[in-house]
DNA sequence: TGCTGGCACTCGACTTGATAGAGTGCTAAA
DNA sequence: TTTAGCACTCTATCAAGTCGAGTGCCAGCA
């Protein structure tokens, strides 16, 4: 994608055009407005006349990587300038201070009673001005730490289970014969005793194995818990969720007042699919990740940029968090604010942490 | 409010004014323009010449019903306008079978695996185009199933109650002392053979009363159980909430497409508090009632308005429901779906339930 | 060879003026 | 009491004109 510098047309793509690119990118992020040569002249310490700076935006036109509105107006970085401009030449800024006070005041793990994930998410949406993301940890990497059956009518059980430190999930399952609460209590006992401790994959598979070979070795009562367990932890039971926060920031954006636009954005927001796909998609790399505009594939996101991080607990990736706002955004800012947020929440998720950093 | 009528003014606001009112409230339900004399003369029954029209328009205007964009526009209604037109005026048009049968479809008992409240929602956005929302059941009138307490570190205790037939709840609470996992569960045992089955408040005030009077009588661990069951039924513990589907259909209609109003009131949303104030309102009244643009008394809803009503369980008004969109909507349609939608959803939760109406 | 000043040109934003159409208020007549 | 007619008002729309920002290109200069 950066292949541009430094192949064929390195004597084109110079340090000069770079720096040029870059004071262009600065000055529209900050503008909004098209630059022209001669605000770039002025802005760059490059002391060139606006009729040098012409030649070289023409040759940056013919790269793909700024774009003129219409004839007589300055340019605009296109996806790729924006893309050049993250990868190789944002010079980003340290976080400001306030802004770390108050994460840290904000993901630090004494009070456990609130929710961190919506915490963190408030936090971005907040601090930024933009829409604040977060994933729910990854129920492979949870642990199970006690479950719990209660009868419904109709052969309906409620599954209560508790994960990590205290996050309580609950589903219904439909059961082919009716327990009675004896033989329920007997059933979770049992699956306590057994898997509490364990990460839910490793739970669902030892189920499964214990349903394939060892039928013989078990009694009636630990079948039957066997058998509710595989239905509780049936794959895609609780579907990856995240929370999101400031939609309405976006709303301030000249660049999404278009009411169209706008509308597909909050409707892939309340439809979710897209945004957890995308979200996906970064999980699986370490560190800062950025989609602008197009490159996220949906529609809807146009005119957006994400900017996002995986967070970690225990060196293991459990989830993304990121933040959402117009292709025009201070990247500058929010790459380091969205990098340090995924380290404190992930150091706050910790059972056993220690404040980290 | 509707005072006006039939008072000082009767020969003013005759039945013939009323006829002209309702046709222009209709007309301009419709259309969205501002209606004018002829076109009011074509569309009324009532074979006046444009000129006799315009005269009984300057009377209307006189009582504050209707209201002229600008010199040489037709007229618009007022907010008493739709006031007067929805308490005395409008004939409701009974729902479409169409309509009735997807209502029925998703708000029958048999599925009890599904959130009702989130059906509901979503039938109400999606069939009327508009947004959607539904409080959740009020906590008096909620039955406790099963109460579990689960030790945390740091003195704090995880509590789990369900309640009805399938609500999961949970909450932290902070103990004075730490409790053994089996104290805990004979702590959970006594509560739920004593008050398993009774309605939340009861327990609530039946806990007070016992650590006021009756503490002689109990052993150490039934105070325990008492002390920690009064910390998890603390009031205000389950803030009431709600359920909102479909706002980003509002974002369709022309009188909100200013982004200064639709950020306002997408912030209402997210922030709840005043919707749940306003839906609070409801609730008192039985039936459907109406708040039409600013008679909410919150800026965020000047230009929209709401149809609500509440719904009931074994006759108890136990939530609300209702329909947010744009001052200018079809009341005749809208008011009878809410007011069917509430009955269905009421019946749906009646836990014994036969299918009603 | 690379940079710069100059010049003609283009395009959008804004202003102005003219026109058509919808709808009103008022008055006088039926 | 209703109606027809008329003058008036206001909006929306279009065309034309102007201004300014910015470009592309060319010729000259270091």
């Amino acid at each position: 994608m950066v292949a541009e510098v430094g192949v064929g047309n390195t004597q084109v793509l110079n340090e000069r055009s770079l720096q040029l690119l870059k004071t262009l990118v600065e000055r529209y992020i900050s503008d909004g407005q098209p630059v022209g040569s001669r605000a770039l002249s002025k802005d760059s310490d490059l002391h060139l006349s606006p009729a040098t700076i012409r030649n070289v935006m023409a040759d940056l036109e013919d790269l793909g990587l700024v774009h003129s509105p219409h004839t007589s107006a300055g340019r605009v970085p296109t996806v790729s300038g924006y893309r050049l401009f993250v990868d190789t030449l944002v010079t980003v800024k340290p976080l400001e201070s306030k802004d770390l006070t108050l994460l840290h005041q904000g993901l630090t793990v004494s009070d456990g009673s609130s929710d961190m994930i919506e915490v963190a998410s408030r936090l971005l949406s907040e601090l930024t001005q933009m829409a604040g993301v977060v994933t729910l940890p990854k129920r492979e990497l949870v642990c199970l730490r006690h479950i719990e059956f209660l009868s419904l009518s109709n052969n309906r059980v409620l599954v209560i289970f508790v994960t990590n430190e205290q996050e309580v999930h609950n589903k219904i399952i439909h059961t082919s014969k009716i327990f009675s609460p004896a033989e329920l209590q007997q059933a979770a006992n049992y699956l306590n005793s057994t898997y509490s401790g364990r990460s839910l994959t490793s739970v669902r598979k030892a189920v499964l194995k214990e349903l394939q070979e060892d039928q013989e070795r078990m009694n009636n009562g630990m079948l039957d818990a066997v058998r509710m367990a595989q239905l509780a932890f049936d794959q895609g039971n609780d579907k990856d969720d995240y929370v999101l926060t400031g939609e309405t920031n976006l709303m301030g954006f000249s660049e999404l007042s278009n009411m169209d636009r706008l509308k597909n954005l909050f409707e892939a927001f309340s439809q979710k699919q897209g945004v957890i796909h995308l979200l996906d998609q970064c999980m699986k790399a370490e560190g800062v990740q950025i989609f602008i505009g197009e490159e996220s594939g949906y529609r809807a996101f146009d005119h957006c940029s994400l900017v996002t991080s995986s967070y970690s607990v225990s060196d293991e990736v459990v989830g993304v968090l990121g933040v959402i706002g117009p292709t025009r955004m201070a990247y500058e800012k929010i790459i380091p604010f969205v990098d340090v947020t995924a380290k404190l929440l992930g150091a706050a998720l910790n059972p056993k942490a220690t404040t980290p950093l």
